[in-house]
DNA sequence: CCCACGACCTGCTGGC
DNA sequence: TGCCAGCAGGTCGTGG
């Protein structure tokens, strides 16, 4: 589900649903997800409102009272359901997480694989903390150029379709984007990163034109994405290679083909990309 | 340093 | 119908 636009989607519902709600109970209906939640998690976020919602790489970032961030990363099924004050939903086998924030209104995280994330940092130490600090720039932003994607390019004999999932070269691209931005940038996903420097400025409009056009439809809803609202993506239905093998080219009607590289599905056309 | 691979989990699908 | 292999949006640690 949650690679930069579901996660951005998420952040956007969230930012709608429970910004200014101050935290009462929190009941954590297990010790752990992918790591432990952090020591007295409850505790330190009862009472506190929150201020802010933002996002770095696929992280959720929530800017609570107190001068802390309690972050939240959503691994590959965790997802954030905000339900209204009186408002029932049936208690989920993976309901890991349920809090209450004093208006009534309820929060509930649920994850059925666990690969999810939750921890707590002061807002000053964010830059430097282990899950921060190595994380390449935002896709959007302009210091991810052309010039900068070349150089990093030029170092890696990895395929270029697993660099660009590398979140140490450029954070929030992973498996369906990837192969999405390979095939508007035509470039085959096998090729070695420092042969495909020549493509950098292709790679990175690509980038951009995809995760915005994926942002506008809300990300894209595979099995189970959903915002916090329950409204689901839409940007699947627009998928040019991803999870499309054997169909048929939208653009040259050839068939899209499937490799295995570093253990993920990689989805591309072998004429249209070359 | 770089890279490939397995591990972490549960659930769904498709083939036999 | 039932079972089992294979696959799924991410990350991290190990070993070569």
């Amino acid at each position: 589900m949650p690679e930069l636009p579901e996660v951005e989607t998420v952040r956007l519902s969230l930012e709608k649903q429970i910004m200014g709600e101050t935290i009462g109970e929190v009941r954590l209906n297990r010790a752990d997800l992918r790591v432990p939640f952090p020591p007295r998690f409850a505790t330190r976020l009862k009472g506190r409102t929150v201020e802010g919602i933002r996002r770095r790489a696929k992280y959720l970032l929530m800017d609570i009272s107190g001068g802390g961030v309690w972050i939240a990363h959503l691994g590959m099924t965790g997802c954030f359901h905000v339900i209204p004050k009186g408002g029932r939903r049936p208690h989920g086998a993976h309901d890991h997480m349920e809090l209450t924030f004093k208006s009534g209104k309820r929060l509930i995280f649920s994850d059925p694989r666990r690969f999810g994330l939750m921890a707590l940092c002061p807002r000053e130490e964010l830059a430097a903390h282990p899950l921060f600090s190595h994380l390449g720039p935002e896709p959007l932003d302009p210091s991810f150029n052309a010039v900068y994607l070349a150089a990093q390019l030029k170092r890696r004999k990895t395929p270029i379709k697993v660099a660009l999932m590398d979140q140490e070269l450029v954070v929030g691209v992973g498996n369906i984007y990837a192969s999405e931005v390979l095939f508007e940038a035509s470039v085959p996903p096998q090729t070695p990163a420092h042969q495909a420097t020549a493509h950098a400025k292709e790679i990175v409009q690509a980038i951009r034109k995809v995760l915005r056009a994926a942002l506008r439809l809300g990300g894209s809803s595979l099995r189970d994405f959903y915002d916090a609202e329950g409204q689901s993506g839409y940007f699947q239905h627009e998928f040019k290679v991803y999870g499309r093998e054997n169909q048929p080219c939208r653009r040259c009607k050839g068939r899209i083909a499937r490799l295995v590289q570093g253990g993920r599905s990689s989805f591309y056309c072998p004429s249209c990309q070359k």
